[in-house]
DNA sequence: TTAATTTTGTGATACATGTCACAATTAATT
DNA sequence: AATTAATTGTGACATGTATCACAAAATTAA
């Protein structure tokens, strides 16, 4: 299916600096594909011939490390994925899957060259949003290795409150393992951690329902400990 | 001081792209420094207005995690330093030291957008480099949290040896702390294990200088430990 | 609804590595 | 050369978290 990007209300950032002639450009090289949880949208190991553009929905961002499976960060739509490995290896270096439902822009990556090429503002758009995950890759992982569990599940919670679901209560977009993989600990330590902070009244857990009760608590138990 | 960039034999991959008639505008708005061992090259939480290429020498980057000081990587010129903070944030999210003696090209960032926006295969590589270096902060991340103390120091050595100094005689540049926070672990497990790599042959130490013996053993170590 | 599968809770135990303490070295400075 | 400071080596001990094992729930499939 061919999307039409003139009228897509959710384009990014960089392509609202397209001309209408460039975006036309786009709108045929573009598929737009949907996704159920638990597809894979980018599969580590494979050709990249595509960018791909997580325009609606959630992913989990992995990567197959010496050991188990690591969860690098949750991303919420509108953001590109993988656009490093897109440009740099043409191999992927990590996978993407949806963990919602989810819409993914597929582009044409010659398009993309040239619409990078002919158009400095998209072009300096795209170089900041992967400077601003490598920073953001650089935090998580001094942040991942420093806490202790504790401080690391806090975060997780402040983050699924504030930054993806933008509410105190939510459904838990994953499984406590990958929890674990996502801040590097066993899925029984995650379990622990989270009738603990539930006994201390800091949140209330029903099934993958959590609500932040207490969340100055989540503040000072991820700062401290 | 001005440099000369058009009679600099160290041109980055991606300057190696500019017209004669760019590489002059560089050359008048580039600062050639020269820096001592432990030397502050870029300070975390200052502003950034210039872009920095390492020309000579080798440096750390570091950031200071919630806990201790972590060491992200050891880079070898020549190389660009700190662009996405550059680009991204303004305000440097990280810290690079020279650990030896170095020579660092400061670029006007308006000089250097201008080159971004004028010639688009010195903008592709500069796009390339970045995403190369988020790929390897990835991996580094999944090895420094997976790992354990052996199969990472493990890893710290295989790399002086095999990227930094390409010799499997070398003068480690840092002390031991410093690589602890390589790891992340203490300075004295750094100490253990490498008393315990000399007791099994596998290195010779005397003093900062280390031959690597054995470095099928290290190879070993690195993936099974 | 029942059966099968996945997910979660929790105790017991093991172990890798951090921390503290202090001696021994090595390097830097006067 | 003599002092001072920085770095390294090593023992004893504490501790956070992984691992194993199994039961209880909850979800999905038949």
């Amino acid at each position: 299916m061919n999307a039409d990007c003139k009228l897509c209300e959710i384009k990014s950032k960089a392509a609202s600096k397209l001309s209408e002639e460039e975006i036309e450009k786009l709108s045929f090289s573009c598929a737009l594909v949907k996704f159920r949880k638990g597809d894979p949208l980018v599969k580590q190991g494979t050709f990249s011939t595509n960018v791909a553009y997580l325009r609606k929905g959630l992913a989990k961002v992995h990567i197959a490390g010496p050991y188990h499976e690591q969860i690098v960060r949750i991303v919420k739509a509108p953001v590109y994925l993988a656009l490093p490995t897109t440009f740099g290896d043409k191999i992927n270096q990590y996978s993407v899957t949806a963990i919602e439902p989810s819409e993914v822009c597929f582009i044409d990556i010659d398009t993309f060259r040239y619409l990078l090429k002919v158009n400095y503002d998209f072009s300096y758009e795209i170089l900041l949003e992967i400077c601003r995950n490598e920073l953001e890759v650089f935090h998580r992982c001094a942040n991942r290795t420093q806490k202790q569990m504790r401080g690391k599940i806090a975060d997780v919670l402040l983050e699924l409150c504030d930054r993806i679901y933008i509410s105190d209560l939510f459904t838990v977009p994953v499984n406590q393992e990958e929890i674990g993989n996502l801040v590097d600990s066993s899925r029984e330590s995650v379990s622990r951690v989270m009738t603990e902070f539930e006994n201390d009244g800091i949140i209330r857990v029903s099934g993958k329902k959590i609500e932040i009760l207490n969340k100055k608590s989540l503040l000072l138990i991820s700062s401290n400990g």
